[in-house]
RNA sequence: GGAGAGGUGCCGGAGUGGUAACGGAGCAGAUUGCUAAUCUGUCAUCGGGCAACCGAUGCCAGGGUUCGAAUCCCUGUCUCUCCGCCA
């Protein structure tokens, strides 16, 4: 959520960065501050009003002490009238909070300047490339029927015992999950990230902190009988550690990485591009969560991005960074760039990570604050991404390293196997 | 699941109908020549004002009673303790 105070500042400016979401924002915006210019003027109404009952209130408190109740009787008669006019304006105030929140929920971030103009994925701006593209033979096998082969993954399986998007990791298969969870906590937590373990579900407020909520609970499982949600990525939980949170300038940075498992609804799209790993309703993540002065956030970002870069560098996956465009950028993202490592054998990219800037957005709605210099109040700035998802990466790595004597497994994750082919 | 107690500012902690004591931390200013002490202010949010300042709100949340509610009533919620069950 935008503050109504930057609105109201940068109106022209955040008008013209949206064109880069293509949207006309000017309606929104107008609208936002027409609603916040009623809520001032009712809120300075009501406020006197409040001011004259104290007063009278105070008034009779004295007389009736000092023994003067007739006169006080009388000043009594003059508050009901008041009280009326009170508790129309109090319900005109709480409405124009709620008509102006409602506005301001719908109004998405920013646009970094670096955000380039775009309608779609393929408008997204190539940053970084590493590796070369291989060039499978034609009898190299998509990861679905590796994992067949091998029997080292089951989507049967998964169906049977829960549904579609649900698989079962068995044997090396399952180790290789482990392995790989346990290589990226290891190298976030060597880069500074503190490992935190949290829940899997979480409240009603938790899912409005990080904007899950309101609109998007369709994306999440719910556990109604409860009021539970079941968590779409650890960003819920670890960044919802700090709502209501007030930090010191000393604080900064705030590094926290967490795996777990992620549960999304999605309404899935069709054939070979949501088949075997692709997508799921179930999958594994380990992510990376920060918090930052608001000066430090964008280099903040950069560092992120190496750091993700490294570990795919030394899974030995070829990819490429994109910067994602402004009808590609999430709904709170400010600046995102996309990790897309290349599938020999389904000949196309697969997105493991997604690294962004949410700068005050999601701050804001978490009411996560810290005092600078001056002793003045201000919103942190949240950042996260992926290191990393993992069942694109175990596609990419099935299909990539696939040889006669079975699947190669990368260097860094032989310590945590013990084994160097998947066979 | 049963019973009880409780939720007060950044923290601790008083306050049971008259408008949030007191202590501590942090910050700012002043002062004292010495890893610090002392004094004063500030210290939550919103509104008005260039400003000093003024007003309002704020005692878990939402309602209610009252001229007036942290205090009384109702609903919800969370935490703690005991019992039961249990990995």
């Amino acid at each position: 959520m935008l503050q109504i105070n930057r609105i109201r500042a940068e109106k022209d400016a955040i008008i013209e960065a949206m064109k880069k979401r293509n949207i006309n924002a000017s309606e929104m915006i107008n609208r936002a501050i027409e609603l916040d210019d009623l809520r001032k003027k009712t809120q300075t109404d009501n406020d006197n009003l409040l001011a004259e009952m104290n007063k009278l209130s105070k008034e009779i408190g004295q007389l009736y002490q000092s023994g003067q109740s007739q006169k006080a009787e009388l000043l009594k008669a003059k508050t009901s009238q008041l009280k009326e006019q009170i508790k129309v304006l109090s319900e005109q105030l709480d409405q124009a909070k709620i008509d102006l929140k409602e506005v301001l929920y719908q109004i998405p971030n920013v646009p970094n300047p670096l955000v380039p103009f775009g309608k779609d994925d393929t408008d997204n701006e190539l940053v970084f490339e590493y590796g070369d593209v291989l060039n499978m033979p034609d009898e190299a096998l998509p990861h679905w029927e590796l994992a067949k082969k091998y029997d080292i993954i089951d989507f049967d399986l998964g169906n049977k015992i829960t549904g579609a998007g649900f698989p079962v990791y068995k044997g090396k298969g399952a180790k290789f999950q482990r392995a790989l969870i346990n290589y990226f906590l290891d190298k976030n937590d060597a880069a500074g990230y503190r490992e935190m373990q949290v829940p899997h579900l979480i409240n009603e407020a938790s899912g409005y902190g990080t904007g899950q909520l309101p609109d998007k609970e369709g994306q999440m499982y719910i556990v109604e009988r409860d009021n539970l949600y079941l968590i779409p990525t650890a960003e819920v939980p670890v960044t919802n550690l700090y709502r209501d949170v007030r930090l010191t300038e000393k604080d900064f940075p705030v590094k926290n990485t967490a795996y777990t498992p992620c549960f999304r609804r999605e309404a899935g799209s069709y054939g070979a591009h949501v088949r075997g790993l692709n997508r799921l309703h179930q999958f594994d993540k380990v992510e990376i969560v920060r918090l930052e002065h608001p000066e430090h956030s964008y280099k903040a970002l950069d560092e992120m991005v190496s750091h993700v870069k490294e570990i795919l560098i030394e899974l030995g996956l070829p990819f490429r960074i994109v910067r994602l465009c402004g009808g590609d950028l999430g709904f709170t993202s400010a600046l995102t760039y996309d990790f897309e490592v290349w599938s020999a054998a389904q000949k196309r990219w697969l997105e493991v990570s997604s690294v962004s800037n949410f700068e005050d957005f999601q701050a804001n709605r978490l009411k996560l604050r810290f005092k600078d210099k001056q002793g003045k109040n201000r919103l942190a700035h949240t950042l996260n991404g992926s290191s990393l998802a993992l069942p694109r990466v175990v596609a990419a790595l099935l299909e990539n390293n696939q040889t006669d004597q079975g699947i190669k497994v990368p260097e860094v994750l032989r310590k945590f196997l013990g084994f160097e082919y998947i066979n």
